[in-house]
DNA sequence: TAGTGGTCTAGACCACGAC
DNA sequence: TCGTGGTCTAGACCACTAA
């Protein structure tokens, strides 16, 4: 087990060093997706604290997304799974109606993938992410077979070693599940930046639009639960056909 | 006191049904900002539930962003006053640098009023405000005398009653805060959408640009806890001068 | 110093799920 | 039926704030 590894013990209450302990244990890979943690009751035993303590532990993984109760049969993993999870952090939205049987606007767009390499990010990326030692990936996504969106995402190379070499069939339309799924990766939070720009020739030719047309630019940083920076895209897109959704609160 | 005004008791758990009774009394105004609600000895021994259980009504209302606890004080009402609450609804920010004095791009925007007049609301603005019966607000809003903004207002009426004819020296540069203090108003949450298009007369004229230049529009509906719509704005900006943040997870 | 929220205990009974 | 999480109790002691 480890433990004392990190020192995340300094006199805290306890329910936020056993939090500390069972993050560690998760992220570890101790227990797969679809395996329950140990009871509450077998929590506390083991730890001799009370279950009121081992709840508060616990609850907190929860609001933070790492965990998942179902009453009468345990804790679980949380699985960014194909439900909600996989459209928080796909707010945008073309300005479509219905197109195909069963697609609106909210459909996932489908995924065209264009370069995977290892590379040197540029500076500004290089910062964001603490290393210049990235892997590259452009795509197009469309909806409806319009292309809607011109990406280019960076992600960390330690921490998603291979990837840019996995069978393409691998990459589905989302790629946030592959970094969970094949990586462990889980991405927790990001911050978006919308701005408005044009087009060069490389986004024109992908979107189908002229050079110079005005398009929005989705910049996006994305976090693990532990803060690093793990990802940094830009997604571009026909400004007209363009809606950003935002919640807040 | 009211009680059974609403159907909140379905045979809910004993902490939910405190939670209702509390966020009932607290849209009441029963207890205004700066003062404390009874502690949670004292709710529990008027209630017969135990403090364990007051705690976690608490700890809801605390969790909505509605009270806030200061240990050895007391629980009070969380007043939407001046630090990071006073940015939750304005994450847009221009691409500038520093220009006055201790001005900078996080600064609040001054505000200009225009217009204000009661009136009936254009009909979709009107479905979602749920009623036609609407005071309009028009305003610019500038940063180092430079225009940045131009935001037309919709909000209910009914909840508004004489905002319209409020001397003009008592709106401030944000608007949130005159809801809460002088109509007992609280933005709990809100939805933006942005998009890009081209600027009208009024528009062009107000910003001081080009008519047809790109403008980048943010539509807002803001709701209070209980989930109404209380208020519909469109803010038009300089698109090449725009950027507009949000933070997901 | 008195009162507040923060933490923690060691139980209880209930609702639900799996077997 | 049995084990799980969900709710709830009636206390305890601690850390902090304010008078």
């Amino acid at each position: 087990m480890l433990k004392q590894s990190m020192p995340s013990d300094e006199r805290l209450p306890a329910y936020l060093r056993l939090r500390d302990e069972l993050a560690a244990r998760i992220a570890a890979g101790e227990w797969g997706p679809d395996r329950a943690l140990p009871s509450e009751n077998a929590l506390a035993r083991d730890h001799r604290l009370s279950v009121g303590t081992v709840r508060k532990a616990v609850q907190q993984l929860v609001d933070e997304g790492l965990l998942e109760r179902r009453q009468g049969s345990g804790t679980y993993l949380r699985k960014p799974a194909f439900d909600a999870t996989l459209f928080r952090f796909f707010q945008m939205q073309g300005r479509f109606q219905m197109q195909g049987p069963g697609e609106d606007a909210r459909s996932i767009p489908k995924s065209q993938l264009i370069t995977r390499v290892r590379m040197t990010a540029p500076e500004p990326v290089a910062a964001i992410l603490g290393t210049a030692d990235t892997i590259r990936i452009e795509r197009v996504r469309s909806l409806s077979g319009r292309p809607i969106l011109a990406e280019e995402i960076y992600i960390r190379a330690d921490r998603f070693e291979g990837l840019e070499s996995l069978p393409a069939g691998e990459l589905g339309p989302l790629l946030y599940p592959v970094y969970y799924d094949r990586f462990g990766v889980f991405v927790a939070r990001a911050i978006d930046d919308v701005s408005f720009g044009q087009a060069d020739a490389t986004t024109a030719t992908r979107l189908g639009i002229a050079e110079g047309a005005p398009v929005a630019c989705i910049e996006r940083t994305a976090f693990t639960i532990d803060g690093t920076a793990i990802e940094w895209r830009i997604a571009r897109g026909d400004a007209l056909n363009f809606r950003y959704r935002s919640r807040i609160g």
